[in-house]
DNA sequence: ACAATAACTTACCATAATGTAATATAGTTA
DNA sequence: TAACTATATTACATTATGGTAAGTTATTGT
């Protein structure tokens, strides 16, 4: 995608502005979670959109991502201070909803 | 688009997250504008995209459209109450990107 | 009569996002 | 030795989103 800002609203938005980032991000609030575990939360969610969102969480550093070398593999995902700095909007984001949802 | 909703913040997302709805919100905070010159508040966007997401918008109760019976044609858009109750979500969002951009 | 105007609308195409299903990995347990 | 586990990857298909360029409208100004 061509990503041009006009405004930093914009920047926002290409950073966070898909279908499962905001979603991810804010199952994290509560603390970090196994790989399964934070998929589990979502149940909509596949495999690999799973994957690819939380690949892409990593590389923006919105979240961090820590290996334990065991069999089977863990996994951990947790925010990082830039992720924990959305914090208020992602609790907006959600507060609005509920509030609009019924219309 | 099969738009589920595990949790109020992906009901948001689902009204809100794209490229372009958060920022014609965000220009319209400051008052009613001409169709035109709300455009032109976007460079970047075409034409097409701009007439197709202000009638989602409008579709969605965020935003209200008058259509002036003149010649040529006067057209103003401005946010309704409820599209107004996304402000401080806009402003944030600007807010963070702003802070975020350098990155 | 004819171009200029503002706000669309349409047809067509390209790219990005998302989905499904199958497969890989390698120790542990049965 | 074969199934089980949690995590991830790959190939392939579909749907959503975005873009370009041309056409439409009806009155006003020339």
């Amino acid at each position: 995608m061509n990503k041009v800002n006009s405004c930093p609203l914009n920047f926002t938005m290409n950073l966070i502005g898909t279908k499962w980032k905001p979603l991810i991000l804010f199952h994290l609030l509560e603390g970090s979670l196994r790989s399964g575990k934070l998929q589990k939360k979502i149940p909509e969610i596949s495999n690999k959109m799973f994957t690819q969102t939380v690949r892409d969480l990593e590389k923006d550093g919105l979240i961090s991502r820590k290996v334990f070398p065991v069999v089977p593999p863990k996994v951990k995902y947790s925010l990082t201070n830039k992720g924990k700095s959305l914090e208020d909007i992602l609790r907006s984001l959600d507060k609005w909803g509920s509030e609009n949802y019924l219309d």
